[in-house]
DNA sequence: GATTACAGTGAACGACTGTACACTCAACAG
DNA sequence: CTGTTGAGTGTACAGTCGTTCACTGTAATC
């Protein structure tokens, strides 16, 4: 709700003048903002435009200058919400030496972003399973993360000789455990982030524990 | 849809003559079968008290006479639909002889519970993640679900020595491949239910291939 | 056979919804 | 300096929402 404020009156103490333009994206922004806030305990389905405009600090109908309807800012969200989950992705890759450095520094790189980014990763696990476009939407995007993870896992030596099928089996049961883990640190109380994220280690370790011994049938 | 019709109508001309409480119950399991046909592609939040009557045949008022609020009509879905769990799990725990014809045996009855009550496994599935007072219920059914894995896991020889934290955190591995083998089973076009049972067995052989490996860390 | 209990009716309410339309007024282009 | 553009305003309308209240008709009770 912080960011239900007016935003423009904020600005217009400060001596820069901002462009047409800019002032637009910076309501847009306010618009994306305060329903991400709204959506802290409830669907994306039970928000209303009104709400919206309002929390954004708009009358109901400018809220179409931005959006024709709240589908489109909802697909906004997942857009914005995705970006966050790339960026992710982007700082887990990194120097994939062994299997147990790769583990405890992706569920620490997840740990740091989940906690970052709450309100993005509340959205898309509520969001993805909530149906509609939005959850086909999000769906396609975990699929995108699934097949580069599927890429980057063929790098190891023991799973070059992977077919894909099972490479892509493979990324998905760790995804799966990602999406898991990330509700759980969603959902858990103060001081409870040291044993989900050691519950996450132990389950990624088990899994790439069964690796070597594997036999495609 | 087709649970839509007024009951009482087809009734009365049936010959033998219903008691009071008897009708009662029947436009209850009206209202609670309406509901969760028009979930099917809506989240819970977003129904109207209203139009479930009116599915049901009813007026809107006549609603309270079963149920206080459209929030008690939802934990007697949650209660309805964790019914269909425990069946579930019923008919799954058999013949524990060895892992593969226990993993076999028990996607076969996933694939077939789920399949034979859709509605309640994409009530359950949706409202999990949903946020709210429902998603709490059927986590806590589903911890439940979990922790009776946990026990029916220590039978096995291979298990027996393992501490209870590493025998949840395997059970909950478990409960997690098949949320999202349920998830993917109602996502799926027709036709392709062999490739996602087929998947489901694969991702618990890769887990339970880890087991005889693991160490405690 | 008279009386009671109660599932379901129907009208009415105040609040909220999305959307249409005519408007203001400041940033912009010429 | 002048005319245009467009983000934001204010009013208004037709629906839908949950909830209220007084009611009807019939199964259950005495």
């Amino acid at each position: 709700m912080s960011n239900a404020v007016d935003i423009r009156t904020l600005e217009d103490v400060s001596e820069e003048p901002v462009s047409r333009q800019e002032r637009k994206q910076r309501t847009r922004q306010a618009l994306l903002d305060t329903a991400l806030d709204l959506l802290a305990d409830r669907p994306f389905a039970s928000l209303s435009l009104r709400e919206v405009a309002k929390g954004a600090g708009l009358v109901p109908t400018a809220f179409y200058r931005h959006f024709a309807s709240m589908e489109e800012l909802g697909v906004a969200l997942v857009e914005e919400t995705t970006r966050t989950l790339r960026g992710m992705i982007r700082s887990a890759r990194t120097d994939p030496d062994t299997y147990q450095g790769m583990i405890s520094a992706s569920v620490a790189t997840l740990h740091q972003f989940v906690r970052a980014n709450e309100d993005h990763f509340r959205f898309l696990t509520r969001e993805r399973y909530g149906g509609g476009p939005l959850a086909r939407a999000i769906g396609v995007e975990l699929r995108m993360f699934s097949g580069d993870l599927a890429i980057d896992l063929a790098r190891f030596a023991t799973l070059r000789s992977w077919p894909t099928d099972d490479l892509h089996m493979l990324a998905d049961l760790i995804v799966s455990v990602m999406l898991t883990t990330i509700v759980e640190l969603l959902e858990a109380r103060p001081g409870e982030d040291p044993k989900i994220t050691g519950m996450a280690e132990k389950r990624l370790r088990l899994i790439l524990l069964g690796v070597p011994h594997w036999k495609t049938r």
